[in-house]
DNA sequence: GCATATCGTTGCTGACGGCAACCAAATCCG
DNA sequence: CGGATTTGGTTGCCGTCAGCAACGATATGC
C-alpha cells in the first residue's frame, strides 16, 4: 500500500512537526466551531441546540428525508438523531410526514418559518465570515476545503474504509 | 472593520461556495477526529480518555507548564482542565511539581512511562498517517496548519477578540 | 494591610452520543 | 400463508465533556 516514497521522507521531523501543528489547530477548531454553531443556532431560534442546528440545516438542503438517512450522514447513533429531531419538531422547525413508500418511516422537512430563519442567519453569517477572512481569495478557501477533505480521507477508519477514494 | 476590498468580491458566489465546502469538511472532521483520538488515547493507556490525550501530548511537547496555560491553549474552562489533569495524574501519566516562581501554581510534566508510550503510539500513528498522506509534502501539511489557524482566528468571538492578529 | 487578581479545585448542570431493549412495519423464505 | 429476520424509530441509561459559579490559597498593587 505504501507509495514509491522512501520511508525516511515520510517520517521526517518536518512532517511530524507539521502534523502535530495540524492536530493542535484541529483541536481548537473543534471547540471553536462548537461555540460558533451554538451562536448560529441561537440566532435561528433561542432554544435551538448546536447539534440540532446542523441537522436542521442539512434537512433544509437535502429536502425531505428519513431520520435513518441523517444517522448515516452524520455518523451519529440513531437514538441521538431521534432526540434531536424530536427537539426540532417541538420547536416547530421540522415537520414529520409518513413516508408513502414505507409505513415504518417518516419523512422530515423544514417548516416555512425555519426556512426563513435559516436563510436570514446564513446570509448574515456568510457576510460576517467573508469580511473576517478579509483578503483571503476564494481559491485559497477552496484549497483549504480540499486539504481538509484529503486529511479527512487519511483519517478514515483503517480497516473498513470504502475504496471510493 | 472592513478591508479595502469591494464587498462585491467578499460575497462572491465562489467564496460562499468555498466557505460552505469548508464547513462541510469541518463537520466530517469533527466527528472523525473524535473517533481517531479515542483510538490513540486507548493505545497509550486503556483508560485514557480522548480529551485527556490531547492535553497529555501537548504537555509532552511544550515541556513543564501550568494548568492555566493549557486552559488558554485549548480554550477550555479551567475547571475542565483541572479534571483532565487529575485524571492523567491518577493514571500515572502526568506529574505535578510546585512552581518555584509562583506558590499558587503547579507545573505539569509527563512521566517517563507516558513519554515512552506516547513515542511508541506516535511513531505508529505518524507512520500510518504519513503513509496515508502519501505524497503530501511537509510544506503542504504546514500550509494546512496555517490555513486552519487563520480560519480559526476568523471564527473568533465577534466582540472580544484580541487584536493579536 | 487591605483590596484585588490569579491559580487551581470542586459541585452542579446541561449537551451530547453510544449502547441496548423495545415496538411496529416490512421483507424474506420455507 | 406464517414464522423468522431485517429495518425504522423511540426510549432509558450511562459515560464523556465543558460552562458556570463558588471557594480557598497565594500573589500583587495601592
Amino acid at each position: 500500500m505504501s507509495a514509491a516514497v522512501p520511508s525516511s521522507t515520510l517520517a521526517s521531523p518536518e512532517r511530524v512537526a507539521a502534523l502535530h501543528e495540524v492536530e493542535v489547530e484541529v483541536g481548537v477548531l473543534i471547540r471553536r466551531v462548537r461555540r460558533v454553531i451554538g451562536e448560529r443556532a441561537r440566532a435561528v431560534h433561542p432554544s435551538l441546540l448546536p447539534a440540532s442546528y446542523l441537522i436542521l440545516s442539512h434537512v433544509r438542503e437535502r429536502g425531505p428525508l428519513r431520520a435513518s438517512a441523517l444517522s448515516l450522514v452524520f455518523e451519529i447513533d440513531k437514538g441521538a438523531i431521534s432526540r434531536q429531531v424530536q427537539h426540532l419538531i417541538d420547536l416547530g422547525l421540522l415537520a414529520r410526514e409518513p413516508d408513502p413508500e414505507d409505513g415504518r418511516a417518516t419523512l422530515l422537512s423544514v417548516t416555512p418559518a425555519a426556512a426563513r430563519r435559516l436563510d436570514e442567519v446564513s446570509r448574515e453569517r456568510s457576510a460576517l465570515l467573508a469580511e473576517r477572512l478579509g483578503d483571503w481569495p476564494a481559491d485559497d478557501i477552496s484549497m483549504l476545503a480540499g486539504s481538509l477533505r484529503r486529511y479527512n480521507r487519511a483519517l478514515e477508519d483503517d480497516g473498513d474504509r470504502d475504496p471510493r477514494c
